[in-house]
DNA sequence: CTATATTAAGACAAATTACTCTTATTATCA
DNA sequence: TGATAATAAGAGTAATTTGTCTTAATATAG
């Protein structure tokens, strides 16, 4: 199997949108999100240290801490968390993995995937937490 | 780390587009395969026998042995190789993991990659081996 | 100021994916 | 028709990813 994001990736994007809706000054603990949308609680113990270091979140030991938006929600957007994540490589590398592959010298592939892949980057560029956030608390919404 | 396709999956494209690039009627031997397109002859076996059960190929064993396409290359695209080595979640399961994601109920990720999937499935059902084949063929290509 | 509960951080274990080595099959040639 | 070499198939191993358990840090209460 195979799928765009990692598992690690996916769980950051879901943990951050929770974060997101929450007041931008709260210290959020890391079993809270986790019972919340139901995964791995040390899992992303781990996942949120990289983003920690990475500037995105900041983290607070101790009886009320946990972690926070380093940000505001509207200035981390999707790619922002994928690339710390999961690396620029979907971005960069080909999709069919030849060796050789570039604009000059292109796969077979090379041309039918570039503007699909220029696609995904500008919808993670475009999308932020804090639309995201706002969307999820709409009706219809999860 | 992360891509679209399992490793598995991309030796899959280039060997299968190596293949296509023969005579129809020809037995290929996976040594062969893997020393051109240098990927390990093992592991290229493992993605073959997977391929022969799903009747994208044919294999022979012994002297003078090896694999052919059971179809013409034209009627062979890459959905088909695709689906076959890492399934179809790819084009069904929520891009960010979400539980309960869905047309009726979406994340706030869903309708912003929607169009973007179906733009990978379109290109994967259009572009079939003999394509595939014949472009790496060109000068310029690889 | 000390004990304790709560928290992040880091070490460890399981599962999956990627890769390699061995065995079984079979066409060919003596 | 039997030995042999080439080949696919399948068992076994390594590396990566995912997930869990333990330790270290610290705010708070007494």
């Amino acid at each position: 199997m195979s799928l765009i994001f990692s598992r690690q990736c996916e769980y950051a994007i879901q943990a951050l949108i929770y974060l997101a809706k929450k007041t931008e000054t709260e210290w959020i603990s890391i079993k809270e999100i986790a019972d919340h949308i139901n995964i791995p609680q040390h899992f992303l113990g781990k996942i949120f240290q990289m983003l920690s270091n990475k500037g995105i979140l900041k983290s607070k030991k101790g009886l009320q801490g946990g972690f926070c938006l380093s940000k505001p929600s509207s200035d981390i957007n999707l790619k922002d968390i994928v690339d710390t994540i999961d690396g620029v490589a979907y971005s960069t590398a080909c999709v069919a993995g030849f060796p050789n592959c570039s604009n000059d010298s292109p796969c077979p592939l090379h041309n039918s995937w570039k503007d699909l892949r220029e696609g995904i980057v500008k919808m993670l560029k475009m999308r932020n937490l804090k639309q995201m956030a706002d969307e999820i608390s709409k009706p219809g919404y999860n």
